[in-house]
DNA sequence: AATTTAGCATTAAATATTTCATTTCAGAGC
DNA sequence: GCTCTGAAATGAAATATTTAATGCTAAATT
């Protein structure tokens, strides 16, 4: 499943007409200086200009293809991800092959892996969604900032709270709600969060929508039909139109 | 709910027999030097002794009685908690009056709120269990050393994660697994994380440990009599024996 | 143009979980 | 000792959710 190519979306094609980033002297250290997470401001902000370079004289960039597994759930935690462009999926993997998805990852994102500072391990596994161009940088080189420039530390910890923030919020909202609900919170979140309009178009499956939502596709599919005969939504194959804004974010509030 | 007192337990006679730490100087400023959370190391260890003592000469002990509420969810969050003696349990209060146990405090525990860097507010609610004696610290306080100690940020930083990493756990049990799978996962971390003994003695209610795997307590309770049947536990009214630990581990593997 | 394939949509049956109603039980207060 | 109360335990019914099975559709391959 994680590992299926679809070469054929429109999007995908489009995505592969990246520029080259190792070619261009000014996109290689800028490409990650422009990376925000979660409303925080931007933690490479706090580097001073020697720092600042170190980190970007080492760092990789690396193209992944769609469907490819970018980081694996367990395994060891030695980079923080740059995500330049394209889109990611955060995954967790239950015991039964029962995956959630966390997060959806934009370009100018950061991820880094959850438990960074204790226990150097992946709690998920990053697949990539479309084409992604990404930098990893070593957390290492970012530790040995840590204790001598606490500007730097400050910023790193606004990131992780944010990130802990926002993913907490998810995991409740998995919890406290009931289909109905958290499928409202899957199109908002679409909406709202990644494609920034209405009507939308997404390039993701139903398996992996209902997968952000906690639930099988089935149950998934027959919500966002129940929404449809409510006159709440219109959807087609890859596109969704939210015409009753109002009523869906109640049923999300509602549970 | 989380109002109802229970003065009859024998556990919460014992614990309000506490020395009244006002009175004793030694006391007043090592209460918290004790704390540590989630493996990681404590966190005022990385404080000049000056530091140390600033935030000593400034923090407030309270005590609560069982079932007060000692922080509400969306409230400003102003201070950090070290919990001194007693328990108290971490609830995220739900949309329909659902509430979620996310975490029990024991003693010598530390409560930051989660968002504490980024956006000052408490994500959820405390509620005392028992009697408990703890101490306030204001938030600022702490961050005006971050930024000049780094020892110290790099601390408060594990901290945070330990327990990102903690909540984290929780959380993804309670979605990807099964009732057995939670109710064994319940019972393991009370002998494991609160109890440390086979068999234990509970303070809690049935209720707050069906909160505490995400069900009802009618759910909870036929999971225990299932377990009961099976010969994998033997439990009364507020204890419990794991007779087949092993039995228990692996239901909780499967989910 | 025909074939293949992956994902989409829909249904019925099976299972998991909650809700509701009722009874039992143990400790608190008299 | 008796009564009262809130929690614990249990069973039946209602609901939520998943599983399994099937036909459909659109895009890619040949």
């Amino acid at each position: 499943m994680l590992n299926s190519r679809r070469f054929w979306y429109p999007y995908m094609h489009a995505s592969t007409t990246l520029n080259n980033c190792d070619s261009c002297e000014g996109c290689k250290y800028n490409c990650c200086i422009n990376s925000n997470n979660c409303g925080a401001s931007n933690i490479f902000n706090g580097l001073t200009r020697d720092e600042l370079r170190s980190i970007m004289d080492n760092k990789r960039q690396i193209k992944f293809r769609a469907g490819e597994t970018i980081t694996k759930q367990n395994t060891p935690l030695t980079h923080l991800i740059c995500i330049k462009s394209g889109l990611a999926k955060v995954v967790s993997e239950g015991p039964k092959g029962k995956n959630l998805i966390i997060d959806i990852i934009k370009d100018n994102n950061i991820f880094t892996g959850g438990g960074t500072v204790i226990d150097d391990t992946h709690h998920f596994t990053v697949a990539a969604i479309t084409d992604i161009e990404c930098c990893f940088i070593e957390t290492s080189k970012i530790f040995t900032f840590l204790s001598v420039n606490s500007t730097f530390a400050i910023e790193l910890m606004k990131l992780y709270n944010g990130q802990h923030i926002k993913m907490h919020k998810t995991l409740i909202n998995l919890i406290h709600k009931y289909m109905p609900g958290r499928v409202a919170d899957t199109l908002l979140f679409l909406k709202n969060e990644i494609y920034d309009s209405n009507p939308y178009q997404f390039i993701l499956t139903k398996q992996e929508l209902a997968d952000m939502s906690g639930m099988t596709k089935e149950s998934f599919i027959r919500n966002l039909k129940d929404f449809e005969d409510s006159g709440i939504i219109n959807h087609s194959r890859n596109s969704i139109h939210i015409l009753k804004e109002e009523d869906l974010i109640e049923i999300s509030r509602n549970g």
